[in-house]
DNA sequence: GACAAAAATTTAATCGTTTAAATAAAACTA
DNA sequence: TAGTTTTATTTAAACGATTAAATTTTTGTC
């Protein structure tokens, strides 16, 4: 590393006190400050090209202008669009974002909060893995700005969160089944304890059950880790064997996975299956056949979680946004 | 906020100096502490939970463990794909990653690039935009480790880059076309100066030129910032009025905008037209007909980024790394 | 029990800023 | 021309850690 330019040297280049030097450059006292002095200062900043160090501004202030973004997967399509989200409008305000990915490791997940934590990050942005929950009365604890995005957990109250109403969602999604004359739908989801998850199963279920009859309500779960394995055995259980005539996936990674599958038994949909998709992707303009799909408001959400934490306005508010879903038609 | 706990919370609980809670809590000078007073200090940290404050240890050190990292766009697949294994191998050696999306515009990229530099980023993993290329020699000058990944500039020399073998990947696509009895092959680019594409068109042209007349090869070329309207009539043009019997996507994006369009048209692939992707996505599995994709090492890429950055026996190498894309058919 | 050596701990400077308070210089007043 | 205001600038402490050097305490030796 080349030196690097320090308020000192424009001080001493110019023959003045440090403390003049900053005062200039940040606009502060400026009715008392000779305006020669002023000039000199600024001219000679931009000639050696200072840049502030933005460390040592943080210790100073106690402020960092940082926000931690813990996701999942930033891999995954769903969390890479927030994640650019959640970017842009963080620039908006002068902040930058410092992520981790946590793969649904509660112990992985813990350790990178720990390490935002370390590096005093303003506040945070979390989809919080299962099994990590309890960090959030321990964040309440500390005080710390935080907001939960997609998932919650119902056994804490009182903490800040932007998800998908997922139960009205998956309300809906069954209701357009239903209207097009669906008599077996089933649905594809996800072995886990994740609330939001279970409100989908939930959604979905209980709406079934207003119009038909419980035997003919089809209810499927694979593991995160084995998607790709047990997806084949999955899809012909409910489409052949079980005969279901509607399926929905509950994420796009169980679309993404179970989608082919389709396509591979020649499955004509939507004539002898209809299928609906959570999440939305560009992925979904390359399947031959008309789908379905649940679109979450990503990039409000992902807005507002920024807001939350930054701007004074919102904060005061209460804090649990849910937002509804749309089902679009491809 | 809560009140943080500091060194000297610890050091004042046990009675002892701030300096001295330091060497424990750090391993220094172990062989002259006093074991019970060791033991009172790590007590008394873990029971106080005390999280170090790593801007008052970069401030001090000169030295942040954060890698900057800079996109074109981070909900693109193949740059989320990246930025995942550049945080995992960064995770290895303790860094974190900084990320920012410049979408192409060369002022976003300076602005972020300044950012970063203000935030004392130890070094840069930078997928340069069309204009903003000249931050290579100034980097340089600043002697600030950088690596430059996806794209090259070949004006420039001695900078760390780490790319496909642009050329030969598209040397190989063409041998397929061939192989497989494409009288007139063409390709969909992206208006650009980015070296990298040209050498994709290059290798691509060149090579049909030896085994083709030249009025029979064909290249069209996209705005980025207007691909989906475009592309409609661009493919219309090459598959039903230039006739082209092999098309290859330069890049994902370009692919993911273009094959709905041949879905659209009902083109039988690959008889009437064989078609090759650049850039692997589990996309192309909702596709119905047999693609054939460019395979870039990404992961082995991201992997050596960082490692150029951080690792003391990766840096001393020249540094500039070609990999070979790889043919895989679905 | 005096002195040296070894062990244990503290002091104080430092990293690069910011900023309240102190001071110096210039301008005004009577 | 001394005193007061106003303007311009500097001093010094602070942010929270690290660490070389200094100091104190303990132990060992003859």
């Amino acid at each position: 590393m080349a030196k690097k330019i320090l308020l000192k040297d424009i001080a001493e280049e110019v023959g003045v006190s440090i403390a003049l030097v900053s005062y200039v450059l940040n606009n502060k006292k400026t009715d008392k400050i000779n305006p020669n002095t002023s000039k000199k200062i600024l001219e000679t900043a931009r000639k050696k090209k200072y840049v502030p160090n933005r460390i040592a501004q943080s210790l100073k202030a106690s402020k960092t202008f940082t926000i931690g973004l813990i996701v999942a997967d930033i891999s995954n399509f769903f969390y890479s669009y927030i994640a650019r989200h959640i970017e842009e409008e963080a620039n908006r305000y002068n902040y930058n974002v410092l992520y981790g990915s946590a793969y649904e490791d509660p112990e992985r997940f813990r350790k990178i909060l720990q390490v935002m934590l370390s590096r005093q990050v303003d506040g945070l942005i979390l989809a919080i893995p299962d099994g990590a929950e309890d960090c959030i009365p321990e964040l309440k604890r500390m005080k710390l700005p935080f907001v939960v995005i997609d998932r919650q957990f119902p056994q804490y109250k009182n903490y800040m969160r932007v998800s998908l109403d997922n139960y009205n969602a998956s309300r809906k999604v069954m209701e357009m089944f239903i209207s097009k004359g669906a008599c077996r739908p089933g649905a594809i989801g996800l072995k886990t304890n994740l609330s939001h998850l279970q409100e989908r199963k939930q959604g979905f279920t209980e709406t079934a059950r207003k119009f038909l009859p419980a035997n003919s309500i089809f209810s499927y779960e694979v593991n995160e880790s084995r998607m790709e394995t047990e997806m084949a055995e999955l899809v012909k259980k409910a489409v052949l064997q079980d005969r279901v005539d509607a399926l929905c996936f509950f994420t796009n990674k169980i679309a993404m996975a179970g989608l082919p599958h389709l396509l591979k038994h020649k499955i004509k949909i939507p004539e002898r299956l209809q299928v609906i998709c959570f999440d939305e992707t560009n992925a979904y303009n390359l399947f031959p056949y008309p789908l379905v799909y649940v679109k979450q408001p990503l990039e409000e959400m992902s807005k507002l979680a920024v807001r939350c934490l930054i701007d004074e306005n919102q904060k005061a508010k209460t804090g649990v946004y849910k937002f509804d879903g749309e089902l679009i038609s491809l």
